[in-house]
DNA sequence: CGCTGATTGTTTGCCGACAAACGATCCACC
DNA sequence: GGTGGATCGTTTGTCGGCAAACAATCAGCG
């Protein structure tokens, strides 16, 4: 997390014409990502032990045991995330010993996985913990305010 | 852009207590901050010419150009950077000319920062760009929605 | 004056995002 | 049965985010 600036910005736009930082898109989400992702580490430091999971981590490891059995292609795409990307995520859930590699022998370009023992139980466990960063994410605003925020950020992706 | 997948996930919670993973905050501004980077980085591009300036580069070129003055620290706080992630993005922005970096004789710890002619110049040519490039991520919103999800992501942050 | 604590900036290390280029494989079509 | 386009996964390089440890400096206080 870091800390913010309540901004003393008087001058701020000499010859920007009047353009502020503050108050685009780009910047607000930013912002509102690294709380979220504060957060998140908190709540699942405190649960998980161990080590923790990253939200890209939990978000593929929750999409592999939902499904049982997917492609690292196909996980890459439900996840909203690259190739290279993936990649790395699942070779780190693999180096933990969470997911399984196999190679298809129907299409052998392809590597399945699939949770061990131990992914599951620990997407299993870590929901709560996912639900409670969800929660405290969210907890400056009203129930249906969030529920807004949520609609129009899902209409924008 | 990482493109999406429409999601068939019809078991997608066996164990997992109906966690689904796209309708989580987390999610979604990571889909969010996906597409007004790619968005931003078209507009840029288009617009600059030689290499194009990420986002925070543009935030802490912007700051600077706006304050005249500033230590590198300062900076970080105005735009929301870590000190390490503000020392990444300045080494940019000198190596390219765009900011000029001194020391303060009366505080021999603190990097003065002011922008150079190109910085300064570059900074104005952006704003339209940058300008753009929200509005376009910003599309798929009518105009009050819009004024509503800054105002509360601006209470999250 | 000398000590101590706070502040400023740097470095290192890990995680993640994306582009671009690549080899391997599959499949549709001729 | 070939062949060309598409798909799958990997690698490399750049950028950014954070934590943690560090050196240098400043400021207050005895």
């Amino acid at each position: 997390m870091v800390r913010a600036t309540p901004e003393q910005s008087l001058a701020d736009a000499p010859l920007l014409d009047g353009y502020t930082v503050e108050t685009q898109v780009g910047f607000l989400l930013r912002r509102a990502v690294q709380r979220q992702t504060a957060i998140w580490q908190a709540c699942m430091a405190e649960g998980v032990g161990e080590r923790e999971l990253t939200p890209r981590q939990f978000t593929a490891l929750v999409k592999i045991v939902g499904h049982g059995r997917v492609t690292q292609n196909q996980l890459g795409r439900m996840a909203a995330m690259d190739p290279a990307t993936i990649q790395g995520v699942v070779r780190r859930l693999t180096a933990r010993g969470l997911v399984a590699t196999a190679r298809d022998p129907m299409d052998r370009r392809t590597t399945v996985l699939t949770p061990t023992e131990a992914g599951a139980a620990l997407a299993a466990r870590g929901v709560a913990h996912a639900r409670r960063a969800t929660d405290e994410t969210l907890a400056p605003l009203a129930a249906a305010e969030r529920r807004t925020l949520l609609a129009l950020l899902a209409r924008m992706a």
